[in-house]
DNA sequence: AGATAAGTGCTTTTT
DNA sequence: GCACTTATCT
């Protein structure tokens, strides 16, 4: 710790040492934002401020788990007693505690967007609308509409009058449906993920002595990531820290990408309004990249309106121009990015120091085939998660009801897997169970398979022994409760290995899944319950990752959507399709002029770079229906000066 | 409830 | 051109 001004620059210092009140951190990419983060945790706790009166606020819970290991590195173990994660896991863990106070159970489940789009679909259907037969907004419309109110803390009618101002909408009915959407939720005592920022906001801004315990319980609060806060978050953080103002805001507000997510970079650029007396402190020094690299992100950015004014500063010495490709159509692309990929690695890089960036999940895909094709091992972050495929949901809503009488959505899920239970008998079985379905007692297991059809029996009954033995397991070692592998065994064994070699061809692979899950589930959390609700805010990235952990991710090149990049950097970075409608993305421009947010997108792609940059852009893309037409190179691939990237065709085909 | 046939719309980004 | 949803029948 005495070495503090030798590690970190005077800015950095200046943040990491800064003595109380609200602290507003510009810090530009790369210039060691996280570093001073891990040194402010550290300076705090080796000051004497206890641990766990230190709240820091991540944009994934990874983010928040590696600061606080470097920090615990420095400053010692105690610093494992600090609080921190994403806003989400955050409420999250003050709902459970509090649930009673915003009308929970605290057992009370996290509906994620399959399970919201199901509510959505019953009310529609209680309501008489079909979305189809008249014009009216489809689910997952009605869903971002629903979401953009309650993270913006608008009213949903201000919503729909600025995004639907000439589309001919019944903006009642959609009313009605919210309504009814939010009623459905509180019958089954579910919240989506909207709700856990809005109840954990609700908590505190209703309740005078619960907004008074944790003021004085979280003395400091940092937040990380501060341009993508929305207007709850940002709420939630300046009421938290109000009467002692130890909030230190950090962000950059070039990186603020989220802006369709309800975030506003205002939150940021008015931050010193809100908090006159705040410390601002900028950090410009860049130690991530090369000279060539940082003059493209600094002119990539300059002409975007409403920012806070930075230059990244470079400090190391000078690397390779970067290089924009200008390929034929996708295919050559990826041959171009595996032999890229190849030359690298021959080159002395290993592959997990190459990442592979795209604008959207599916501009992968080709990719992707091409290099399981040239046996190139790779790590994908975006798309459909683990934890979000079918079968992992089906075992996962047997743990859940196992432990939870209550949770209605694993309960219908669970039990209409069996055969000839659908929708109807689903309905019927929950009244007849007076609303729970106790499976850790006798009756409770009996009464059940009392009410099933006939045909559902026989494999139910295989699963209800099981669950028996699982809740009369004693205690293991680790004080868990049951043995989730030899559950889940069971349930394989009993129908859902026929199910799946029923439903899918690779149903194999399923299986392992299936496994790997239970035995995950059995030694990650404390608890079974920790470990449903974390699995529950996992973000994809992480989720991966932590499968990939140990299985070699240095081995694997990564492949990565820009929004999943964030906060992460690699020595090389391959950008695909720089194309005009792709990235920038036609549908975030849609007929306005604004493309400054995928302009931003764009600069944190660059930034991610530390000694390589590639830029690909193919001439031609292939539309659904199999046609082939030209596609122009991205405005911001042609608008970087061609002094500093060299433009070439590849000569190799 | 589940299988089959006809009909639809068409990939942004994610906690 | 295909995947996914909805309607219809058994």
């Amino acid at each position: 710790m005495q070495d503090l001004q030798r590690i970190l620059n005077p800015e950095q210092y200046a943040a990491a040492t800064a003595g109380d009140g609200p602290l507003l951190v510009l810090a530009a990419a790369g210039t060691g934002k996280t570093q001073t983060l891990v040194y402010r945790v550290a300076v705090l706790v080796e000051r004497g401020v206890p641990p766990e009166s230190i709240l820091l606020l991540t944009f994934t819970n990874r983010a928040a788990k590696e600061m606080l290991e470097r920090a615990r590195q420095v400053a010692g173990d105690r610093v494992g007693g600090v609080w921190g994660g994403t806003f989400h896991h955050v409420c999250n863990r003050l709902l459970r505690r509090h649930a009673g106070l915003v009308g929970f159970r605290p057992g009370f489940a996290i509906a994620d967007r399959d399970d919201s789009k199901k509510l959505v679909d019953d009310v529609l259907k209680e309501l008489g609308i079909s979305p189809k037969s008249d014009n009216f907004p489809k689910r997952e419309v009605l869903l971002s509409l629903f979401g953009n109110a309650a993270n913006r803390d608008l009213p949903l009618e201000t919503v729909l009058e600025e995004k639907l101002r000439d589309v001919p909408f019944d903006t009642s009915a959609i009313l009605k449906v919210h309504e009814a959407y939010a009623r459905r939720k509180a019958e089954l005592g579910v919240m989506d993920f909207d709700d856990l920022l809005v109840n954990g906001l609700r908590l505190l801004e209703e309740h005078p002595e619960i907004l008074d315990f944790y003021r004085r319980q979280f003395r400091y609060v940092l937040v990380d990531e501060y341009q993508d806060t929305n207007a709850i978050q940002s709420r939630f953080v300046d009421l938290l820290s109000g009467e002692h103002g130890n909030l230190m805001a950090v962000g950059d507000d070039f990186q603020c990408i989220y802006s369709w997510r309800g975030a506003d970079f205002r939150n940021i650029m008015e931050f010193p309004k809100r908090h006159p007396d705040a410390r601002i402190i900028k950090l410009e020094r860049n130690y991530r990249s090369t000279p060539q690299i940082l003059s493209l992100a600094n002119t990539c950015i300059a002409g975007n309106p409403e920012q806070f004014q930075k230059t990244l500063v470079a400090t190391r010495p000078g690397g390779d121009r970067p290089i924009a490709y200008h390929v034929y159509n996708g295919a050559q692309q990826a041959e171009l990015v595996a032999t890229l990929i190849r030359s690298a690695v021959a080159d002395g890089l290993r592959p997990g120091d190459i990442a592979v960036l795209y604008r959207a999940h599916f501009h992968s895909i080709e990719l992707q085939m091409a290099l399981s094709r040239k046996r190139v091992r790779y790590l994908v972050t975006s798309g459909v998660g683990v934890f979000e495929q079918a079968h992992v949901k089906d075992m996962l809503s047997l743990l859940r009801l196992a432990i939870d009488p209550f949770d209605r959505l694993a309960f219908d899920r669970l039990l209409g897997l069996l055969p000839g239970v659908g929708p109807r008998s689903l309905e019927t079985m929950w009244k007849k169970l007076g609303g729970s379905c106790d499976l850790s007692k006798a009756e409770g297991r009996d009464a059940l398979l009392g009410i099933l059809r006939p045909a559902a029996r026989e494999p139910w009954q295989k699963v209800s022994e099981a669950i028996a033995a699982f809740h009369e397991d004693p205690p293991g070692p680790e004080s868990r409760k049951g043995n989730v592998p030899v559950l889940v065994d069971a349930f394989l064994d009993a129908f859902y290995a026929r199910l799946l070699r029923k439903s899918f061809e690779n149903a194999e692979e399923r299986e392992d899944d299936v496994r790997e899950v239970a035995s995950q589930a059995q030694t990650q959390a404390p608890t079974l319950a920790d470990f449903l609700q974390n699995v529950a805010l996992l973000t994809n990235a992480e989720a991966e990752l932590d499968r990939a952990d140990g299985r070699g991710e240095a081995d694997r090149v990564r492949l990565s959507t820009v929004h999943q990049a964030k906060g992460l950097e690699w020595p090389f970075v391959i950008i695909i399709w720089a194309c005009e409608g792709m990235f920038p993305s036609s549908r975030s421009l849609g007929e306005n002029e604004d493309d400054s947010e995928e302009r931003r997108l764009f600069y944190v792609a660059l930034t991610r770079a530390r000694s390589r940059l590639v830029i690909v852009s193919p001439e031609m893309r292939t539309s659904q229906d199999g046609y082939t037409f030209p596609c122009q190179a991205s405005r911001f691939l042609e608008e970087l000066p061609k002094t500093d990237i060299s433009h070439r065709t590849p000569g190799f085909f």
